[in-house]
DNA sequence: GTAGGGTTAG
């Protein structure tokens, strides 16, 4: 080495640890590259970092280990740019370098600098016999297999799978740990699983692994009971086995066991530990505790704020997930995608959100210019259809660069939801050409066929979801043929196709048997159903009403009451019914013979007024069909206060002559009210759009677009 | 010189 290239790395030491006013200690040996890269590998900062860089490669300009190392340090320092930029300059390893030492050096830098692509590429050129043929060492796998779980390559991770068993180091515990890891993110967990059991040795990262691959894939009680499994076998779990079990649990004692366990290892403090349990207490339904954890935060990142609006998006409180994203502008924090998800789908949620909300919304993801991000774009599609506009909806998804299986599949739910069953169709078709459909657009398409009653097109669809695109069908897919064979009076064909399942059916299909019952009453079929449904889910009210209602239109009256005294035996407890209207940016709720509006006068004059002029053209009441209702004694008079029929009239008195009626009912909406909204829309000459817990109803001049199905 | 990670659209 020269002496001048001493003095330059002197120069590079010392603006890592400057000294100011003495002249530096003559340094003790030359700096060999080894010694070089434990300097770099001291850095903790990019600023200390930068100026080594240059030295350091002046010094060995063909040194692969000092390259891949600054690559690496720059990767684990976050600019994984420079990291890349370091390595395409790197010499390549020579091709007598049968040591996989600086193979291995190499994999891990592109691995860190996230490229899995290069990591493969390099793997490749290592095993290739021209071009030296190392032999991979245990080292080597852990970034391989790595850059496959992070492409979601399985085919290529199996392959280096057989390598690791090949060259005999699948039984080694880092490697069987990143096996574990790859075969979880690329879906397929049961080799994960069984890779976990047959590893004769285990430690702490093993079970954080398979602990996680099973949180990813959904399996969020097997999570939680490896979880256990792993403390029953004395294993101390640490950072990263709370930040993968948390998002498993939905129980707030549980989540109060692992907030003490948390706290007991001081990791309390921790940010990325208190996002995640945010997310974990709201996820319980504790949302005032999420809120306390979230204001003890003292440095909140982005998804800190994230993590807090999702979780009113999910408590359905969009007043608060607004407030809070304000709170967050005011404090100056720069915004991303992930904020804006949250906000739409605190907004998409709420039952207290309009239109006018959603392009508020729409212009603000514009104006921070996030509204080229796929993500944003199918949240907002989404928020548009389920604020009652498929216009805004598809001009949205018109106007996409890119579109994926979501995307797609949001707009042919939307128009499944608002009963536009042929657009939704016609749309799936288009789809097919350009991305696979998977299992959750199959249960859009079918349920917007059942909504539109197109028989003949579901059950085309239902058989070419095996045949043509080897989709197994789920217990929803069920559910959607019962409700397709239950909308054209088909009940003894439903009850046989469920008998016919491969599967069990679940609540929802025996729903789907039920609600058919409702349409086309039938006694026997429908207790067949109600058996089941009051097994499966005791505690929902909706089952018991829908039942006693079943009987009451066919004159079972006996049969009725019984089943409401059952309810009421069981302490199962009604939902009380309401309908929310916006007037002029004001949100007014009404509950059943609500007379708390201060309107109230006007709006029964109105009603009786109403009622009485659609008698005369045809409208009977129908006190049979009076669902989620008062007591069976009050009849015909308590349909006429229902909160739908409220809500409308109100609307009808505070809106001009032309304007849409907008309402939405936080159940699915009553039968009579269903057919006096006909009428009133017939009448009125308006349009009126209900959404109820279901769907959309588009009523207008008599006629509605769900077909009288619902 | 190795492995596991928080918020994220249907």
């Amino acid at each position: 080495m020269t002496l001048r290239n001493a003095a330059a790395f002197r120069r590079a030491l010392h603006s890592v640890h400057p000294i100011p006013n003495e002249p530096p200690p003559p340094l003790p040996r030359l700096p060999e590259p080894r010694s070089s890269a434990s300097l770099l590998n001291g850095c903790t900062s990019l600023r200390a970092l930068k100026p080594l860089h240059a030295s350091v490669l002046r010094l060995h300009p063909d040194d692969l280990f000092l390259s891949a190392t600054l690559a690496s340090r720059y990767a684990l320092l976050g600019s994984s740019r420079h990291a890349l930029s370091v390595l395409s300059s790197a010499p390549p390893p020579p091709p007598s370098a049968s040591d996989p030492f600086l193979w291995n050096i190499l994999l891990r830098a592109f691995a860190d600098a996230g490229a899995p692509e290069h990591t493969l590429a390099v793997y490749r050129r290592m095993r290739d016999p021209s071009g030296g043929g190392a032999r991979p060492d245990r080292f080597t796998f852990p970034p391989v297999l790595k850059a496959c779980g992070h492409l979601r390559d399985l085919q290529t991770g199996a392959k280096v799978h057989r390598d690791t068993v090949e060259f005999g180091y699948c039984y080694d515990v880092f490697v069987g740990n990143s096996l574990i890891a790859m075969y979880g993110k690329g879906g397929a967990l049961e080799t994960a699983r069984r890779v976990f059991d047959e590893m004769s040795e285990r430690n702490v990262v093993t079970w954080t692994a398979m602990i996680g691959a099973s949180a990813q894939n959904g399996h969020t009680e097997e999570a939680l009971s490896l979880f256990h499994s792993m403390l029953d076998g004395r294993v101390r779990p640490n950072r990263a086995t709370f930040l993968n079990v948390m998002p498993c649990v939905f129980k707030a004692e549980e989540a109060d066991d692992l907030y003490k366990l948390i706290g007991r290892q001081g990791l309390d403090s921790d940010m990325f530990v208190q996002n995640a349990m945010v997310g974990m207490y709201s996820r319980c339904g504790k949302i005032e505790f999420a809120r306390h954890l979230f204001d003890r935060i003292l440095e909140k990142d982005l998804a800190s704020w994230s993590s807090m609006i999702e979780g009113y998006a999910r408590a359905d409180m969009f007043d608060e997930a607004l407030k809070l994203f304000r709170k967050m502008k005011l404090a100056g924090i720069l915004l991303d995608h992930v904020i804006l998800l949250g906000i739409i789908r605190a907004c998409s949620n709420s039952l207290l959100a309009s239109l006018q909300h959603a392009q508020f919304i729409h212009g603000f993801v514009v104006r921070n210019l996030l509204d080229q991000n796929l993500m944003v774009q199918t949240a907002l599609i989404d928020l548009y259809v389920k604020r009652g506009s498929l216009r805004n909806a598809r001009r949205i998804f018109d106007q996409m660069q890119q579109k994926n299986l979501v995307s797609w599949s949001t707009m042919v739910s939307g128009y499944g939801m608002h009963g536009r069953g042929e657009d939704a169709l016609k749309l799936f078709i288009c789809m097919k050409g350009s991305v696979k459909p998977d299992h959750i657009v199959f249960v859009s398409v079918l349920s917007a066929c059942s909504h539109a009653g197109l028989i003949d097109e579901g059950w085309q669809c239902f058989n070419s979801m095996v045949a043509e695109f080897g989709i197994v069908p789920r217990a929803e897919h069920y559910a959607c043929m019962v409700d397709l064979l239950g909308r054209a009076g088909q009940l003894k064909e439903a009850r046989e196709f469920i008998e016919r399942m491969p599967i069990k059916p679940d609540s929802s299909v025996w729903g789907s048997l039920l609600g058919a019952c409702r349409i086309h009453p039938n006694a026997e079929i429908a207790e067949l159903a109600a058996k089941s449904l009051f097994e499966l889910e005791p505690e929902n009210s909706g089952r018991y009403i829908l039942l006693s209602n079943i009987y009451t239109s066919l004159g079972k009256i006996e049969e009725a009451h019984r089943i409401r005294a059952l309810m009421r035996r069981r302490g199962v407890r009604k939902i009380a019914g309401y309908t929310i209207i916006e007037v002029k940016n004001k949100v007014y709720k009404f509950f059943v013979g609500d007379r708390m509006n201060p309107q109230s006068h006007l709006i029964y004059k109105e009603l009786e007024r109403l009622m009485d002029r659609i008698r005369m053209i045809g409208y009977v009441p129908n006190t049979n069909f009076a669902l989620h209702d008062v007591e069976e004694e009050t009849k015909e008079k308590s349909l006429y206060v229902h909160s739908e029929k409220l809500a409308i009239v109100f609307g009808l008195l505070n809106s001009g002559p032309g304007c849409v009626i907008q309402i939405r009912k936080n159940l699915r909406v009553c039968g009579d009210c269903h057919t006096a909204t006909k009428f009133i829309s017939k009448i009125t000459g308006r349009e009126i759009v209900v959404r109820d817990s279901h769907r959309f109803h588009h009523f207008s001049d008599g006629v509605c677009s769900c077909g009288d199905y619902w």
